[in-house]
DNA sequence: CGTTGTGAAGAGCTTCACAGCG
DNA sequence: CGCTGTGAAGCTCTTCACAACG
């Protein structure tokens, strides 16, 4: 189920990276593009020629030399290296504003996942039907965590009530959380979290502007 | 506006730390935590102590020594290091499912943000209201982008649309853009873009979950 | 001939260890 | 005495340069 990995450690960052590839090739492949050389991916994807080789050799040999990489194989092969050639199955905790956008969305299951339960704990949501999920009350998640074969939590939960939301999923004996509340949460070791704020983003674009201009007035102060 | 600093570059992950530390400092600072050493903070964040002190240093001192630092002020510090003790003015192209989301989303103001336009080419959602902003043409962004003295661009189109999205906004002289859809887009060097895309934190969790039980099944099998 | 795959060099970030200071 | 601030060491990731090869 796993892949099996060339090399012994792999940096986070060559993941997030195949990931942007993944988006590229994917566009490449509905203009009918078969082959891409790593310098023409790497022009669409912003980085170095030298960078998107290395990262796949983490995995495998995929490219043909003097050629370049199959648009359709290549996607294939990344899908394999980070295991989303096959459906994940989530569960969602946290049925307000954004739980509901994510319930509602339909790019999952074509990125290799899907929502199968959802949790909240005010007694007025649960058993209110969301995207043809019946929203349930978090003390069963055990049981149909274990029913439902589900692997990842999505806590979707206000910030204040994230840790409680990860405590269930922990409990459930869930492996993988992704975390949208703006709130670390404390888990065991085996536990993997993840977190998603676009506020990072949004404050490395401002910091990014603010160093921009310092330059470009100093730059224009002293040419 | 834009803070000096101390250093003349500073990484990338310093600043999506330092966005972190202000995460965990707003909780130390509801629950009347005055003082708060970086080791400390550095357990409730995950990180190294070494390295708050670090990413501290590269704006200034802003701790004291054998004690720690104060919380309120240190929260202070960073949001004037990275710029947003301010209010930044951002437009929102593309009025969606994520588009409308966001633009009913209560948490930007206090994290220094504020939308103040919503633009869509589909003539049936002009004149539209979305939490009290009237859907714009995109013909009309250059003009609106200088009497609301817009800085930020914030892309929730369809990502076959995202480039022309994008190509709206840098004619409208835009200079940083947050980009949701699941597309790479082409700018001019000047204008700074970031990628929001919550499927890479996904697949980062199912890799290191797969690594993490590839590891497991091998030191069960000879301990 | 052109592009991949890769060891080696280089750059950048993180951690250590301790001086400096309240 | 304790914790910060910081130069130096260590480590990881990125880029280069070229051998390998279809």
């Amino acid at each position: 189920m796993c892949p099996a990995f060339k090399s012994e450690h792999i940096p986070r960052a060559t993941i997030q990276r195949l990931a942007i590839y993944l988006q590229v090739l994917e566009a490449l492949k509905n203009e009918d593009t078969e082959v891409v050389s790593s310098e023409r991916l790497a022009r669409a994807c912003d980085v170095n020629p030298s960078q998107i080789r290395k990262d796949l050799a983490y995995f495998g040999e995929f490219g043909v030399r003097g050629v370049g990489y199959n648009v359709s194989k290549l996607i294939q092969s990344i899908k394999v290296s980070i295991g989303t050639d096959r459906l994940w199955r989530t569960a969602l905790i946290g049925v307000g504003n954004l739980g509901r956008s994510l319930l509602r969305y339909q790019g999952f299951p074509k990125r290799g996942f899907k929502i199968v339960a959802a949790f909240d704990c005010d007694p007025f949501k649960i058993g209110e039907v969301v995207a043809d999920l019946e929203v349930m009350c978090p003390r069963q998640m055990k049981s149909r965590v274990q029913e439902l074969r589900i692997e990842i939590g999505i806590i979707t939960a206000p910030s204040d009530r994230a840790q409680r939301a990860a405590d269930y999923l922990v409990e459930a004996d869930i492996r993988c959380i992704l975390n949208f509340a703006a709130a670390r949460i404390q888990v065991p070791d085996h536990v993997y979290v993840e977190y998603v704020d676009f506020f990072h983003h949004l404050y490395v674009l401002t910091f990014k502007y603010c160093v921009g201009e310092a330059q470009r007035a100093k730059t224009t102060s002293k040419p």
